[in-house]
RNA sequence: GCCGACGUAGCUCAAUUGGCAGAGCAGCUGAUUUGUAAUCAGCAGGUUGCGAGUUCGAUUCUCGCCGUCGGCUCCA
């Protein structure tokens, strides 16, 4: 019998035999330990404590304190919830039960669909499968024994035929309920104590929409009451800042079925927002060396069979249009028409590296049940670039666009983190290539002294690419930049640039976005905001309120001077009480409410309430120059919070001035 | 597209077993002149998403379509 040698965190050594479960070799060190161990780390992969030891290594006791723990308490959730099920609808046919970020859920194959009632049953029977206390027995098992086992669920029979012939087969049990799984599990049911069903939903068999679709359950599960607590008020916050919601309620905009679903109607206040974030970008970029350049919007569709988008992306294209016999599609991506720019002469090494940008309106078929607000469409509008550049000066680019994805973000308030997707299974171009490629990308990160993760085979077809992660205000990640290498489309293309030594060279291509698509962008950084947007994206950013008609003349004259100096300002008049008025202006998010009575009106003042301030922040009086000056700084810097009226930089800033 | 739920006034929601479709807010009119989160009164507002069907009678029951929401899949 083989020998195997434990490491434990301390250093200590221990030797067992092969085939010890890790629970006696927890009990060996303490029977305090095997109470709070949920299961054990071996050479760094997560095991339960039932599982025979088969391979030496450093050995960790994980305990509900190890993040770790909770996909094991999840998993044990999902065969509890699949027990409670079991109990109530024995019909119920079992499919695959995984835990998930935040939580699990469980498919199951049933011929009526379950209702809001049968969720609650399943909880409560849960709660009782929870109380009895089952352990969770582990049993190996032969390949016959396991098609014996399970002959009435066909789903789990399919998975065992798709078990390689090497493979342990093993399953777990706790009390009534046998399901063929690999493990980990908690000890025993009793561990899952903190869990709720939150909702159902049709899920194919294996994600394929040609097979059958399940009914899968959805559940949330944590160590303590807090952090289920904290879970479900983040589900409530979120929901409070859902963009769809606070589009319609800030008038940013709506989408019409009359026009189409998925395409975006952006009212005034949204295309303010809109507009500053693209002005912002332009100018950024035109500083940084790009040119603009305007293509149409639509291609013939030659272009996208050069390109390889009909082989390629042909599903989330619109259909061609017939233009006097020639085919022309509504353009998915700009990269062809950017494409013709850079063949529309000769270029020279001298040329490169050429930067074209464009906020490139384009239409993807996206098929109707995936439609979401401003995140998913039909139509958007991306800030796109394409860098034609020499081999040699890819680096480079690399690096500065980690500048620029700094510089951009940083504005908007954003921590991000760095995915690198390396070849996917559809790729065009050769592995050597591809591996250059992705060496290369690396080689930059690395030199930059950035820490990234790696996505395998999350490429684009045409070459490798970089994903930033953005992090907003509640910790969620959105979709932010991309980079993508191209050797693909300047080979299919036949780009060229005449190099130093007077022949032809293969540019080599690099596609960006920083925001991606702005309807995309936006419906996050409404999200991120909560709606509150910072002063210089916000589409009302003073609202001047008279006390009494007396000054109404004079709270005019001041929204006048604030909208001189390039403020966005209203000025409500209404015959409503100044309380009305106030709580409709907070109501709407404007970030500065500036009231004008006599006492203002004689002093030359305007008194400033502040977005957010609470109600103990009294408003603060200021004199309309200096509130002006102060807005306009505020506005030019891009400052995340208010600042304009606060009485120790906006009063103080503006008398230094 | 598929599974499920939903669709009533601009918004948020009511309407007993199928029996004349209602409220608050928003809007309009008038009064009120207000000092930091809803002043009062009146008026108007609807082909109950659209189209069929069952019925003496449909917001309510059935079918089809459109849209929205939660997922599946995919991505900007």
């Amino acid at each position: 019998m083989t020998t195997l040698r434990l490491t434990l965190p301390d250093g200590t050594v221990r030797e067992v035999p092969a085939g010890t479960l890790p629970r006696e070799v927890v009990a060996s060190i303490g029977p305090r330990l095997l109470r709070d161990a949920v299961a054990v780390d071996v050479g760094g992969a997560v095991q339960d404590l039932v599982t025979p030891l088969r391979a030496g290594g450093s050995f960790r006791v994980l305990t509900a304190a190890d993040p770790r723990s909770l996909d094991v308490l999840r998993h044990s959730g999902a065969h509890i919830l699949a027990t409670a099920v079991r109990r109530l609808r024995p019909d119920a046919r079992i499919g695959f039960g995984p835990p998930i970020e935040d939580g699990f859920y469980y498919d199951f194959g049933v011929a009526e669909p379950f209702t809001t009632e049968d969720l609650a049953a399943f909880e409560q029977e849960m709660r009782r499968v929870v109380a009895e206390r089952y352990p969770f027995v582990r049993s190996e098992v032969t390949r016959d024994e396991a098609l014996r086992l399970f002959a009435d669920d066909p789903l789990k029979l399919e998975r065992i035929a798709d078990l390689g012939a090497d493979e342990v087969i093993s399953t777990y049990t706790d009390g009534p309920f046998t399901d063929l799984c690999r493990g980990p599990h908690v000890p025993d049911t009793s561990y899952l104590k903190h869990f709720k069903l939150l909702h159902t939903a049709g899920a194919y068999w294996r994600g394929d929409e040609r097979r059958q679709m399940l009914q899968r359950i959805y559940a949330t599960a944590w160590w303590k009451a807090e952090d289920l607590d904290a879970y479900l008020h983040r589900l409530e916050e979120a929901k409070r800042r859902d963009h769809r919601a606070l589009g319609a309620q800030l008038d940013l905009f709506s989408t019409d079925p009359r026009v189409g679903p998925g395409l975006i109607l952006w009212h005034p206040r949204g295309a303010v927002i809109r507009s500053e974030i693209e002005n912002f970008e332009r100018d950024l970029i035109l500083r940084r060396g790009y040119e603009l350049v305007y293509t149409p919007h639509i291609y013939n569709e030659k272009l996208f069979e050069i390109s390889g988008h009909l082989e390629n992306f042909r599903e989330n294209m619109f259909s061609s249009m017939d233009v006097e016999g020639t085919a022309y599609r509504p353009k998915p991506m700009n990269c062809p028409g950017h494409i013709a720019i850079y063949q529309s002469r000769g270029r020279s090494y001298r040329d490169l590296p050429l930067r074209f940008a464009e906020f490139g309106t384009l239409y993807r078929y996206e098929r109707s049940g995936v439609l979401h607000g401003l995140l998913r469409v039909r139509g958007f509008t991306q800030d796109d670039a394409h860098i034609f550049c020499t081999p040699e000066q890819v680096s480079e680019e690399i690096g500065r666009l980690l500048d620029l994805v700094d510089e951009v973000l940083g504005v908007f308030g954003y921590e991000y983190s760095i995915e690198l997707s390396t070849r996917p299974a559809k790729a065009f171009g050769s592995p050597e290539t591809w591996n250059a490629a992705e060496r290369m990308l690396a080689d930059v990160l690395v030199a930059r002294g950035r820490e990234y993760t790696i996505d395998a085979g999350g490429g684009a077809f045409y070459g490798p690419k970089l994903d930033f992660k953005l992090v907003d205000a509640i910790g969620r990640k959105w979709q932010g930049p991309t980079v993508q290498l191209d050797y693909v489309l300047p080979e299919r293309f036949e780009l060229t640039y005449t190099g130093a030594d007077n022949v032809p060279h293969r540019p080599i291509m690099l596609h960006r976005v920083l925001l991606g698509s702005m309807e995309r962008f936006i419906g996050g950084l409404i999200e991120h905001y909560a709606g509150a947007f910072p002063l210089w994206l916000a589409p009302e950013q003073v609202r001047v309120l008279p006390l009494t008609d007396e000054v109404a003349s004079a709270a005019r004259s001041v929204a006048d001077r604030l909208r001189e100096a390039g403020v966005r300002v209203h000025l409500d008049a209404r015959s409503e009480t100044l309380n009305y008025r106030v709580r409709d202006g907070a109501l709407m998010k404007v970030p500065y409410l500036a009231v004008v009575g006599p006492r203002e009106a004689r002093d030359g003042t305007v008194a400033v309430t502040l977005r957010g301030a609470g109600e103990k922040q009294r408003p603060i009086p200021i004199p309309v120059d200096a509130f002006t000056r102060a807005l306009r700084r505020e506005i030019e810097t891009r400052a995340l919070t208010l600042r304009a009226g606060a009485p120790t930089t906006g009063v103080a800033d503006a008398a230094a001035d």
